[in-house]
DNA sequence: TAAAAATAACGTCAAATGTCCGCATTTTAC
DNA sequence: GTAAAATGCGGACATTTGACGTTATTTTTA
């Protein structure tokens, strides 16, 4: 398990080969079973997460128990909240499995540990930071301008890998439109 | 005009003279007049921007000349495109005033040196850039699980400073909603 | 001070969207 | 292997929303 975040870490960041144990040294490896939470709302977010096989999945609820996915992350990728996990306060979202699935966990402690020792490793988590925020923000105009059809179409575009794997009512909630309106869409599309 | 920004500055990080003196010495003073632009697509956003006093916003546009805001920057807040900033792309976004405005301005060279310079500043910085993702976490949640209505809400309550101080069509554009469909809800509630 | 622009409300109408329902198919779990 | 659950489509209906045009009022600008 441990070998895909060491390809990864490899392609993205410099690092000597003490600091790649020192890396894996802190880190837990862990198998998630499909619909297996990771994080539930209330608790304290207790983890980065890095994400070698399977796909997770974070989102929020309403008072209506209506769910909301804030963030599908597959293989290469990392979950977490970083804000229940900075502050140590409790989470508002939950983290969950979609596939069965197979992650490496740091604590915050260690986490910190690790970017104050191997600045190349700050910086680049820097990087990752600064990608979010502009996912973010392009996600926000989307939202404010797009039609459902344009939001689809670019959620399409963008993570075709991670659209084959979801089903549509998720993607529905990640666009933030009605499983409805979602198979109206793919009709009229598959008219033309 | 560095006042305000002095008295913001000591309020939030611990700084010796010296380094206070350091980012005056690179600091930009300018005036802006209501209306007058910062920041336009297409160009590479140069500053950080510090706003002393006034307000600005930072919005976009789409193919078909429609004005989404994703900003609002009163007094003691900054604005900036980070994205262009960093990577010395051409921004998306347009900044503008809304109202005749004092600000300060950083190169991202000269800001880029401070923060080597002065580690608290640093850490400030990126606390900030904190701040915000969980601020755009937030509105991504608003936007896809609110009620327009709830929105409009939110965003009164959230800062009725700047409320008071903005157009109902630009409240309408920040929201995601036609003016139309905010005016709808103010009527409704005045009627309660 | 007068003309022009911006602001925001309102009415009407058509289109888009959501909710609720059932149904068929596929997938999952025991 | 079978029962249960999940998935996704579709119809009917009510509601919301947006587009467009009009008007009154306020604000800006020359």
């Amino acid at each position: 398990m441990v070998a895909e975040f060491e390809r990864y870490i490899k392609e993205n960041v410099k690092l000597s080969d003490g600091d790649l144990e020192l890396i894996r040294s802190v880190a837990v490896e862990r198998t998630v079973r499909r619909k297996q939470l990771l994080l539930e709302e209330g608790e304290v977010c207790r983890h980065k997460i890095f994400i070698c096989k399977g796909l997770l999945r974070t989102y929020r609820t309403r008072e209506n128990g209506s769910e909301h996915v804030m963030m599908f992350s597959p293989e290469t990728w990392w979950a977490t909240d970083p804000e229940s996990l900075n502050n140590q306060t409790p989470s508002l979202y939950y983290i969950d499995a979609l596939e069965d699935s197979e992650v490496l966990l740091w604590t915050k402690k260690d986490f910190d540990m690790l970017c104050a020792q191997i600045p190349a490793l700050k910086a680049y988590s820097e990087k990752l930071i600064s990608i979010n925020l502009n996912l973010g923000r392009q996600r926000i105009f989307s939202a404010l301008s797009a039609t459902p059809e344009e939001k689809y179409d670019e959620f399409v575009a963008s993570y075709p890998n991670i659209f084959a794997r979801i089903p549509l009512h998720m993607v529905a909630s990640y666009l933030g439109v009605s499983l409805k309106t979602l198979s109206r869409i793919r009709q009229a599309q598959l008219k033309r």
